[in-house]
RNA sequence: GCGCGCUUAGCUCAGUGGUAGAGCAUCGCUUUUACACAGCGAGGGCCGGGGGUUCAAUCCCCUCAGCGCGCACCA
């Protein structure tokens, strides 16, 4: 029989190879589930589906996104091979702050500023970028091999994708659970935007803290600047030292003069912390903010005497135009001058943690802004039901969405615990419009992603006529099938952003969860535990590596070792070991090939005892193979292959048959043949969802008759 | 402050209530017609410390130490 390896290159090139395999599945239409081969009536047909975590369509793919590839085409490969009707739906992200940021530092090289361009030049600027971005990204995902359905890929702007947001927005509404109105919040005064509770860090700073006099009394705060802005005095209802002066309005002293101040109390304020008064700032402080809500009445409205730009404004008087520390410093001057603080009692060395930007690392602002929308997270809906984060927790509880691994579900249940209605707005340009006359603010990227899994669903086939149809009276046949769908596999560090957010909006919006589990991976490090990141110069591009190992080689580097949860590391020595297991698998792959002139596939294989040992070995490794998959231990299934593969099929196996192959007995040597080329057959069936390309490769040089693509061969379960 | 992890061979990581595992690295030997991106062989570990449960603990419980992470936070 002829065999085609045998003309190849000695070492495999996957150069040569997996453009044109990868083009080859593109072309067969298997991606797309409708076109798979239909099960015999008798047996109902399974379905499998993950939602792609759409990338951020403002870059290029990083080695992060080449696990999540890794991870998902092995279980799309393994369900499709198994006959389910698999679908992995493919998506881009307009990731909105991060898009803006991204393109923030590009106007920024050209020395132009997003403040100065016209908002809708701009948007059309971001719109060819993201585009530009978001088909660089496919072909990054073809390169890693990536099985998904091209014809369903959707991006988080598509038309039909903002009228379903818009629906679930007005849902809401209606629910009341959103609302809108003067809100304190967190302000990047470097991105102008203001920033929800998740996407703020808290960093430990030393600041001095300040003993001032307030009339009668002594209070201690780090903030100097804001007390222009303070409305009240606050004290605990409980402190006998200074109850007397409750409902009161005390003579108070500042840089800018005298004048009058309430004294109210309040729970919160701790009675042993500093003096156990505490100026109230409503304008600049999210809990000053909140004692303001509660004595409403009592207090008048908030003082805001910082702009948006982190400067002092008109209220501060000489100190107009500062930026905050300038006047910090220079109010501090001033008090000592005047006697207004009590120097030596100053704390210099107070430890104590601010809110800075997830981004940038700029300390956040707290300001007021008017028309900020948020979602009400623990209260229920109008229609009846529970809240977002009850129905969300009880899904977990119950058993309805798990975590992988289950350690997750702690972390999860504990936010959940402290979670905190949402602000929804950002006044940035990149993003959906929210719905609202009054305002020019966009949507929070999450609050889209969000509700990826089923707006992705429900957008398919959806024609311009059905698109104005409320998504709550409408279905469609792709969600009908795949919704929910089975996994959602993502890195560990978005589940407040993310993962958290579909569970809840999932739930509200279709009453069920939009995953059964979800598989949380690590971040990747290198080899000094560090995350990677380009201003470190330490990040590894996929398509850099691909090029020099092949896309199967990254991908197993990137699975074997890697459990769940866990931040692997990824280095160039351990790649370069899976290159050289393509490699044993590319010659042990030819050997057999080499070898079968005058084999006859039909003959009845005369097997040894041993023979008949080794395919009850292969045996066993179909089924712990397809147990470890199903119970998510890719890393342990990937390295038993290797394993196997390697140091039994190639070391043992074909070494003790070489003889066999060697001499005059035809029989023998039919079932030495025979042997070779089951265990080979299973071996490349087994690696396919592992090692997708050079699997199909050598599949394709096999003398089989009536041959289908690899990719859709039947998962090896039966016995021989 | 509340919470979650990790600690196993030089490195990266699996693992199970019953005599310790893999890959890489190291050290020999081998250029044998699939492969030197290789083969054959070898060395290497009080499974972080202490205590407990058990016939038996790397595994379960307690405790200590080191490392990492999440949440919260008051001026």
């Amino acid at each position: 029989m002829k065999n085609n390896l045998n003309n190849l290159d000695k070492p495999y090139n996957p150069k040569e190879t997996e453009d044109k395999i990868y083009a080859i599945w593109e072309k067969s239409g298997f991606f797309n589930p409708d076109n798979l081969p239909k099960k015999p009536q008798t047996k109902k047909q399974k379905t499998f589906s993950i939602i792609m975590p759409p990338p951020n369509a403002n870059g290029s793919l990083h080695i992060g996104h080449a696990i999540f590839v890794a991870l998902q085409d092995i279980m799309i490969r393994y369900h499709r091979m198994k006959g389910d009707k698999t679908l992995w739906l493919p998506g881009a992200d307009h990731a909105g702050f991060e898009t803006q940021v991204v393109y923030d530092k590009k106007l920024e090289k050209e020395g132009r500023s997003r403040f100065q361009i016209p908002a809708d030049q701009l948007r059309q600027e971001m719109w060819d970028f993201t585009q530009a971005n978001k088909k660089t990204m496919e072909n990054q995902l073809r390169k890693l091999g990536a099985s998904c359905d091209w014809s369903r890929e959707k991006f988080t702007l598509d038309k039909d994708i903002v009228e379903i947001v818009y629906q679930t927005f007005e849902k809401l509404k209606n629910d009341g659970l959103l609302y809108k109105g003067k809100r304190i919040v967190n302000w990047c005064v470097k991105h102008q935007t203001s920033l929800s509770e998740v996407e703020i860090k808290y960093q430990e700073r030393k600041d001095p803290l300040y003993y001032i006099k307030y009339g009668p009394l002594e209070l201690a705060t780090v903030r100097l600047e804001t007390k222009f802005g303070d409305t009240a005095v606050a004290i605990n209802p409980k402190d006998k030292r200074y109850r007397k002066y409750v409902g009161e309005e005390i003579e108070i002293e500042t840089v800018l003069g005298k004048s009058k101040i309430k004294v109210i109390a309040d729970e919160t304020v701790d009675i042993n912390f500093g003096t156990g008064a505490i100026k109230v700032t409503p304008a600049h402080d999210p809990a000053d903010f909140e004692i303001w809500q509660r004595h409403k009445d009592e207090m008048p409205e908030p003082k805001q005497v910082i702009d948006r730009f982190g400067k002092m404004n008109e209220l501060a008087g000489p100190y107009q135009g500062l930026k905050i520390m300038e006047a910090r410093k220079k109010i501090e001057e001033d008090m000592i001058k005047k006697g207004l603080l009590n120097y030596s009692k100053t704390d210099h060395h107070y430890k104590h943690n601010v809110a800075t930007c997830y981004k940038c690392g700029t300390i956040i602002e707290p300001l007021i802004l008017d028309n900020q929308w948020f979602v009400k997270m623990t209260e229920k809906p109008h229609s009846g039901g529970e809240s977002l984060r009850d129905a969300a927790v009880k899904a977990v509880k119950s058993g309805k969405i798990k975590f992988i691994p289950k350690r997750f579900e702690k972390i999860f249940f504990h936010w959940m615990k402290n979670i905190k209605d949402w602000n929804i707005s950002r006044q940035i340009v990149w993003g959906i419009k929210i719905p609202d006359e009054n305002t020019t603010d966009v949507f929070d990227t999450w609050f889209s992603s969000g509700q990826w899994p089923f707006a992705v669903l429900l957008a398919q086939n959806r024609s311009s006529s059905k698109l104005k149809k409320n998504i709550f009276d409408y279905t469609t046949k792709d969600f009908e099938e795949f919704y929910p769908t089975d996994v959602m596999e993502t890195a560990w560090d978005i589940i407040f952003f993310w993962v958290a957010r579909m569970i809840m909006l999932g739930l509200y919006a279709t009453g069920k969860a939009p995953f059964k589990c979800v598989y949380l991976h690590g971040l990747i490090r290198d080899k000094e535990r560090q995350k990677m990141s380009k201003s470190k110069g330490n990040v590894i591009d996929p398509l850099g590596v691909i090029d020099i190992y092949g896309a199967d080689a990254l991908r197993m580097a990137l699975v074997v070792g890697n459990a769940p949860g866990n931040d692997p590391i990824i280095y160039e020595e351990k790649i370069r070991g899976y290159r050289n297991f393509a490699n044993k698998i590319w010659q042990a792959s030819r050997f057999v090939l080499m070898n079968l002139d005058g084999f006859n596939p039909k003959a009845k294989p005369k097997l040894t005892l041993s023979d008949k040992k080794r395919l009850k070995e292969i045996n066993k490794l179909k089924k712990e193979i397809t147990k470890l998959i199903e119970s998510f231990k890719f890393y342990a299934a990937a390295e038993k292959l290797y394993h196997y593969f390697w140091h039994i099929f190639a070391d043992k196996i074909i070494e003790s048959i070489k003889p066999r192959l060697r001499e005059n007995n035809k029989k023998d040597r039919q079932a030495a043949q025979h042997l070779l080329l089951e265990i080979l057959k299973t071996n490349l069936k087994l690696l396919h969802p592992f090692m997708p390309f050079i699997t199909e490769e050598i599949w394709s040089k096999l003398p089989i008759k009536n041959k289908k693509l690899l990719m859709i061969e039947q998962w090896p379960k039966k016995p021989f």
